[in-house]
DNA sequence: AGCACGCCGACT
DNA sequence: GTCGGCGTGCTC
């Protein structure tokens, strides 16, 4: 016989709720309830900390201990089948060392929202109670033991408290139920439900005609009977129409043993207003069908990454179409990831017409519970094509193919918010464990991605015809330096060639730059601009609501009568709002109709789609607006394109602006004239002499790149290193300087001794460019680095001292791998 | 972050 | 002498 204390079965846990500097994996035991349930993937909730308060965990793995000592059994399991596979397990903890955030803030951006638990703690009163230790509670207790009692019933904490006018923080239920005078309890609450249907059946249909004759039976469970016989099985909704009954009737038949009763979990359906309609062979062209080809043999060849450069309007759609449906019929899965929501109901409806209910959508725009089922779809293997946006990449999928990603260099595929990653990065590690193919996609790919291309790092494939006999459109710029002054934003040659346009029936599009575009509210008398009380930042005038919003916090307020500034005067507004452009043009062309497509006003999603649909009808002959026209559906009777004012973009202090701007003017030209007619686009600027803007006219990529890529390594810029930003966040300003300063020295001294064989470069600190936001100062650390394990190494070392710091423990501070503007 | 433990001052 | 301040350390 030995002594030594058996080995115990333990989970290891990524536990909900960790700072990143003590976040790491805690050991549960597993209680033999439970053994051989618990999983690597499942949700479980343990106590943390010494107050053992619940928290969600996700299990990574399983092990063993010796010391069983200093551990706690785990409380309960949340799942019977794993939420992850073990390739998403792996790929959450990759992506706690590669964007440093915590485990459980990775695994959380791979599951649906609705899968989450509500961890809801409730209170009762306890049964037979002394009433002299009742005496010795404060007055507050007394009444919330007595309030408990009258409710006879579990109440939550948060309406307990409110119910009692006490704070959010008190802990007097707490220490109540530690007397034990109520008690306490944990529970999980899932947030959306699967959405299940009550089905009947009858248990014996031999014994049927038996029972109609018989006297068992009231005359209303004789036609559910009678019903059920002939319908065999049915929901009970359809038998309460068909048999006219309630609910009821078919509980009694339950409760006799004469019909089953069975929950039949349906879907809730995202498509519900497409069609599938004839899917026609895909023809494609010569040059498509090279493309295909080589792409087709790199898939079979065990996958890879490559990039499609194709001009706008070369039909990259059509080799996706064909891409995808290879690899579906190989039996393996796609994900088709768009940018924008907006896009995602285009792309649908073309994948949906092949593919039908075999495609599952995933975006921010469906509803949890609409969310949960296609993910729920997904994961049994029920839906092979993907198609959504930046979290789309997440898919539960176990045997993928080929990920597209389209407009691969647009920003929406950084998350800006923790886990800070960027979806190509995880696209690539899933396309790796797969053998998979990775394909970006873009008529202007990022400087890195082309980078990379060039130096044979991705294969590189070029569609350089536009598809049919479409031809590029002639391109203006118009010096808007020569229009006579205060008459307005649109110069005489786009009038001219609106009117045109108009005259001969086709359509046009305008695109504004949202920045430098908003309607502030400045006072007449002493100037002021009014601006968020939380954020340093203007208020934009919206004319939806009449009210004045900040774009930072969505804080909206009326428009003040009197200046809050001098305290007199009158509220004026200045900028040009797409209304006001939309309203100067309604001017110039009274017979226009327009439609003007924002996307900081508060319209739903859904009204965007109608928008573009009724464009697409020819219902209106102008579409004006920011960004996202320039991104919509191929629209064929588009003719014209005009740019109101192609200059602030090229001012942001951000050493992507040329890449954005030569971008999105070149998206927006490629939207004039797509098929048979030759479009024309106008871009209006108060610099026309600008290199860039002649470039993009020219829709010289190859041009721009060698151009801006000489520039890049001149400056070290990315591809030539990475940026790592170090942000700093909390109320007290001088407190937040101070300990970005504080980290700097730190960061200086690991520079300088055990990592001074990293080559960096460090910028600032400096206050971020929006200094203030909702109410909180930032500051920041711009880091020019190598993205290497040394590196991050040394980042989640600085991360770490930094949160165990007492001093700065009210500011946060986080880094930022390649973010997306510079804050 | 959130909680318990512990070592000093103000107070019954 | 005790209640309660918040500085310090830990979270299986």
């Amino acid at each position: 016989m030995t002594l030594s204390t058996p080995a115990a079965s333990i989970a290891n846990v990524a536990v909900e709720g960790t700072a990143f500097h003590f976040d790491k994996l805690y050991g549960y035991r597993i209680p033999v309830e439970l053994m051989g349930q618990v999983q690597p993937g499942c949700r479980v909730v343990v106590p943390f900390g010494m107050g053992n308060r619940k928290r969600q965990g996700l299990v990574m793995s399983l092990g063993e201990t010796a010391d069983v000592e200093k551990i706690k059994p785990l409380h309960s399991l949340l799942d019977e089948k794993p939420v992850l596979s073990q390739e998403l397990l792996q790929l959450a903890a990759w992506l706690k060392q590669k964007t440093y955030c915590t485990t459980f803030e990775s695994a959380k951006a791979m599951l649906p929202a609705g899968i989450n638990v509500n961890l809801s703690v409730s209170y009762c009163a306890a049964p037979d109670v002394d009433p002299e230790k009742l005496e010795t509670l404060s007055d507050d207790g007394k009444r919330l033991v007595e309030m408990l009692r009258r409710s006879r019933a579990m109440v939550t904490r948060s309406r307990l408290l409110k119910v009692m006018g006490l704070d959010e923080k008190s802990r007097l239920p707490d220490e109540l139920a530690e007397q034990g005078v109520i008690m306490r309890s944990d529970s999980a609450v899932r947030r959306v439900g699967d959405l299940t249907v009550r089905m009947a059946r009858l248990c014996d249909p031999q014994s049927a005609e038996e029972l109609l004759s018989g006297s068992d039976l009231t005359p209303k469970q004789k036609n559910v009977v009678r019903f059920l016989q002939e319908a065999g099985t049915a929901s009970i909704k359809e038998i309460g129409y068909f048999a006219f009954c309630g609910p009821g009737v078919v509980t009694a038949l339950e409760r006799k043993g004469v019909v089953l009763c069975y929950q039949h979990q349906v879907y809730r359906n995202p498509f519900r207003d497409q069609v599938q309609g004839p899917a026609s062979p895909i023809q494609l062209t010569q040059s498509q069908q090279d493309v295909f080809d080589r792409l087709l043999a790199q898939i079979r060849a065990g996958g890879g990454v490559s990039l499609l450069h194709g001009i706008t309007g070369s039909g990259k759609t059509q080799v996706f179409l064909r891409l995808a449906q290879e690899v579906v019929e190989s039996g393996r899965s796609v994900i088709v990831m768009v940018p924008e929501i907006s896009l995602t109901p285009q792309t649908m409806q073309l994948f949906y017409t092949r593919f039908g209910s075999r495609v599952a959508v995933i975006h921010s725009g469906l509803s949890l519970g609409e969310r949960l089922d296609e993910w729920k779809r997904i994961k049994n293997g029920e839906a092979p094509v993907i198609v959504g946006t930046r979290s789309a990449v997440f898919a539960p999928c176990e045997n993928i193919g080929l990920i597209i990603m389209d407009e691969e260099q647009e920003s929406s595929y950084k998350s800006e918010a923790a886990p800070r990653f960027h979806a190509k990065d995880v696209a690539k590690f899933r396309a790796k464990w797969h053998k998979a193919q990775l394909l970006l996609c873009s008529a202007t790919p990022s400087l890195t991605s082309y980078y990379a291309a060039k130096q044979g790092r991705y294969s590189l494939h070029q569609l350089k015809e536009r598809y049919g006999d479409a031809v590029l459109p002639k391109v203006e710029i118009v010096d808007m330096r020569g229009e006579s002054p205060g008459s307005g934003s649109i110069s005489e040659a786009l009038r001219e060639a609106l009117e045109q346009n108009l005259e001969a029936g086709n359509q046009s599009i305008l695109l504004l730059n949202r920045r430098g575009y908003n309607t502030f509210a400045s006072c007449l008398s002493c100037g002021e601009v009014i601006s968020c009380p939380y954020c340093s930042i203007s208020m934009t005038y919206h004319a939806a609501n009449g009210r004045l919003m900040c774009h930072y916090c969505g804080h909206s307020q009326e428009v003040p009568s009197v200046c809050p500034h001098c305290g007199e005067g009158h509220i004026q507004y200045t900028g040009f709002g797409t209304q006001r452009v939309e309203q100067e043009l309604q001017e110039l062309l009274p017979s226009a109709r327009i439609v003007r497509m924002d996307t900081d006003t508060t319209m739903s999603h859904l009204s965007h789609e109608s928008k573009l649909k009724a464009f697409a009808q020819g219902q209106y002959d102008i579409m004006i607006g920011t960004q996202m026209v320039a991104k919509g559906l191929d629209f064929e009777k588009v003719t014209l394109v005009g740019v109101i004012l192609a200059d602030q973009p090229l001012y942001n202090d951000d050493y992507r602006s040329y890449e954005r701007t030569f971008a999105l003017l070149t998206q927006v030209v490629g939207r004039a004239g797509r098929r048979g007619t030759k479009g024309r686009a106008i871009i209006q600027t108060y610099i026309p002499d600008h290199p860039i803007l002649h470039l993009a006219a020219a829709q010289d990529y190859e041009a721009f790149y060698e151009t801006e890529i000489a520039t890049r390594k001149m400056m070290l810029y990315p591809p030539f290193c990475d940026i790592c930003m170090v942000g700093f966040l909390g109320i007290k300003e001088q407190k937040v300087a101070d300990s970005a300063h504080y980290f700097l020295q730190r960061f200086a001294d690991a520079a300088s001794r055990d990592y001074s064989d990293l080559p960096l470069q460090v910028l600032g600190p400096a206050p971020a460019s929006i200094a203030r936001v909702n109410g909180k100062y930032r500051y920041r650390l711009i880091v020019k680095c190598r993205d290497g394990r040394r590196f991050r190494q040394l980042m989640a070392l600085l991360l770490t001292d930094f949160g165990k710091k007492r001093e700065y423990s009210d500011v946060t501070a986080f880094a930022d791998m390649n973010p997306e503007g510079i804050l």
